[in-house]
DNA sequence: GTCTATAGATAGATAGAC
DNA sequence: GTCTATCTATCTATAGAC
């Protein structure tokens, strides 16, 4: 709320989250915060350094949401968390989108690559869990099929996390032990 | 090649292949074959009937590319074919603009849900080669992974097939076994 | 039934006033 | 430095000619 720079930034991201990248114009931005147009473009010059400053906001929200997967005591918990995360269609919306504007502005793709890093946290967290090895394979394989699991429910409109559930207790529980304890 | 409409579709695709969603236009579409703006208009009242027949195109063709790892003997081949297909930008940027489509246009959503049935010989397929269950929850999860992989690809320009046939060899390897045979 | 010319709406960005 | 009025480009869709 300071700054007006940064409400313009989170006024994107609010309409990206409820309409999709379609509704990331100019001039429902300024409408949602009470400007003109073109005050939108003083602070951000060209649509480029816009879409960069939502999808920084965007990947923070990501990490913070899966923070809530760490704070989750037991296994089921965290699984239970991990896939309200992947069901909630605004952020799957925003990265889903971030990401297709990403395949063709390369300055966005760092930022893809630090969310699969600040994220590395939760998803140890789950594996360590579950009695997994930690192995790097072994996060990106949880985030990757995490990742599929959220496009396909966005894609398919099935928003139910059950399945999800399912899913990931498999995963979770034929990935790898460390030694052999569990399974 | 045989009549207009189908003509529109397939330019219409390409054009999604090439540039992502933004680049589908009326006006592109027209000049790609030499028509009028307008008469893209007159085969395709409105844009929701174009991207569905866009849709019909790319959904197809995913089910017809992921058919090489039907016809690959090998584990080790049938996850390399995947891997080629998931790290295709071309193939992923339609569906997963699509997809995205598909999240606010219901129309669409059965379409992916018929993608899902579409690829499951395929990927029963490698599941049998690495002597994995066939369950249909295996099956999910290697679809999903897949999805997973392939968009993780798209957002940070990683177009390198090697992590990926590395992390589905893990996944393939430590799937359950029908009885107990292998690994 | 096929195609054209035109309309109507909305976008992003610029030049310049305060 | 902050904001406004305006311009140009581009889109989808309609009404109507062939």
């Amino acid at each position: 709320m300071a700054d007006k720079r940064s409400d313009i930034a989170e006024a994107a991201l609010a309409l990206v989250q409820e309409e999709g990248l379609a509704g990331l114009t100019q001039p429902r931005v300024a409408k949602r915060l009470g400007l003109r147009q073109s005050h939108v473009t003083y602070y951000f010059p060209t649509r480029g350094e816009l879409l960069a400053a939502v999808t920084e906001l965007a990947v923070q929200r990501r990490i913070a949401a899966l923070d809530a997967m760490r704070r989750a005591r037991t296994l089921q918990q965290k699984i239970r968390a991990l896939a309200d995360v992947l069901v909630d269609p605004e952020q799957t919306r925003v990265l889903l989108a971030l990401a297709q504007i990403a395949d063709s502005e390369p300055a966005l793709q760092p930022k893809f690559i630090a969310l699969a890093e600040g994220i590395a946290p939760a998803a140890t967290s789950v594996l360590e869990a579950a009695g997994a090895e930690t192995s790097p394979e072994a996060i990106a394989l949880l985030q990757t099929t995490a990742t599929g699991l959220a496009v396909v429910a966005l894609a398919t409109g099935q928003n139910d996390r059950a399945p999800l559930i399912g899913l990931l207790t498999q995963l979770l529980t034929t990935l790898p032990q460390p030694t052999k304890e569990r399974q």
